[in-house]
DNA sequence: TCCTTTCCGTAACAAGCGTTACCGTAGCAG
DNA sequence: CTGCTACGGTAACGCTTGTTACGGAAAGGA
């Protein structure tokens, strides 16, 4: 049985190609002759690796959604109590240090063919909803005295908040710089965390940045 | 010169038909050929009263902006104060009676195409800054004592919920249903409108040349 | 070394795309 | 009523799309 693939390695690197051309040409650039392109590879493999276009495009939501979630664990392991998890995993959804801008183009795309496409929908809707469980799950240990549909409520909104800014961020990269980001999320979270913050809050970009609450440049 | 035709009425109903098609079949069924068959027309028709499909987009989003821009007009004309009116405007922009979810698959419709289209990205920022500088006029009536860096801040980070809660119900309606949007906007609006509700009247023509009781500066 | 078997690039396929050219036709001027 | 002209439906264009079939090449076992 001679000349043996790694099929798993092979679909993640179409995948990461999925991603380039989705940040790059947008969704109506999405052909599996671009994909192939940015792969260095021809439509042959593409297609030998993945039997339909739609299994690559599902296949790398879920690798979107597998990094994004051991990105949040990094985030939420590496703090130390309920409210510095949650603001690390929301500061982290919104501002990353590297390629923000292209992740937020990228979800806009895979949204989009959601619309269009009832199973990337429920892959969309399964994501969004393991995020909403981990976000939830942070600010009951925050506010464990809440009823379940503050908690709700409040869960909700900061989700609706980081994704909003998010995707008008991708459209208006200078209108939604990565402080103002940081600090509408700051801002929605004081009506979390409200005094008991002990641990330096926001701003994972500049080290210098004050502790004091109100922190207005 | 015989047989004269209403170009602007024919613009109106294929920007209309784009928009169903958006709204239905997605960006991918976003196709010439589709357009005109929810116009009842061929293509034929279409080519004849958009030089190309980018002109008949371009159409369909200022259109799409023009509308809204009346109907917050109308919420706001039908509010009293300027709390009611901020109320009123994001009100209807997260929720509307009929065709909500519709509308907000048309506007994740086309901001995807914008990532695509420099054109488009045009368009989109323009209507959204229009947006923003609405609710900032509005803010800025209801707490005339904030600085400048808060009223952004808090005007972004109000477009920025508002947007996120129709993108996520887009993919998810009953996920986010009308109530909760309703609620999680009253809620982020508690912290703009406060106790003075009723205080400051709303003003229909400038962005409030200072008029307002308590103007710094 | 050779053979066998799996891999994958090449090239073609039908279908659909945006766009174009053409001509029948509908409706006002005379 | 007749004729002229702008309108718009028809159909084809060239191109790209996702998908398929096939053959050459590469690598482990003999």
């Amino acid at each position: 049985m001679p000349r043996q693939r790694d099929v798993g390695a092979q679909r993640e690197l179409l995948s990461n190609a999925v991603w380039r051309v989705l940040a790059e040409d947008g969704l109506p650039g999405l052909t599996l002759r671009a994909v192939a392109e940015r792969a260095g590879c021809t439509t042959g493999l593409v297609m030998h690796a993945f039997p339909t276009k739609k299994a690559l495009l599902l296949h790398a939501r879920d690798l979107l959604y597998d990094r994004t979630a051991v990105r949040a664990d990094a985030a939420e392991a590496a703090s130390g109590d309920a409210s510095g998890a949650l603001e690390a995993v929301l500061g982290q959804a919104v501002d990353l240090p590297h390629g923000h801008h292209d992740e937020s183009r990228v979800w806009v795309g895979f949204l989009a063919a959601a619309l269009a496409d009832e199973d990337l929908a429920e892959r969309h809707r399964a994501a969004n909803h393991s995020f909403l469980a981990r976000i939830r799950r942070l600010v009951a240990a925050c506010r464990p005295e809440w009823t379940d549909e503050r908690l709700e409520l409040t869960t909700k909104s900061l989700v609706a908040l980081v994704e909003g800014l998010n995707v008008l961020a991708a459209a208006d990269p200078k209108g939604y710089p990565a402080r103002l980001q940081q600090d509408a999320l700051a801002q929605a979270l004081q009506a979390v965390v409200s005094e008991k913050r002990g641990r330096n809050p926001v701003s994972h970009s500049r080290p210098d940045a004050g502790t004091g609450p109100n922190r207005r440049r």
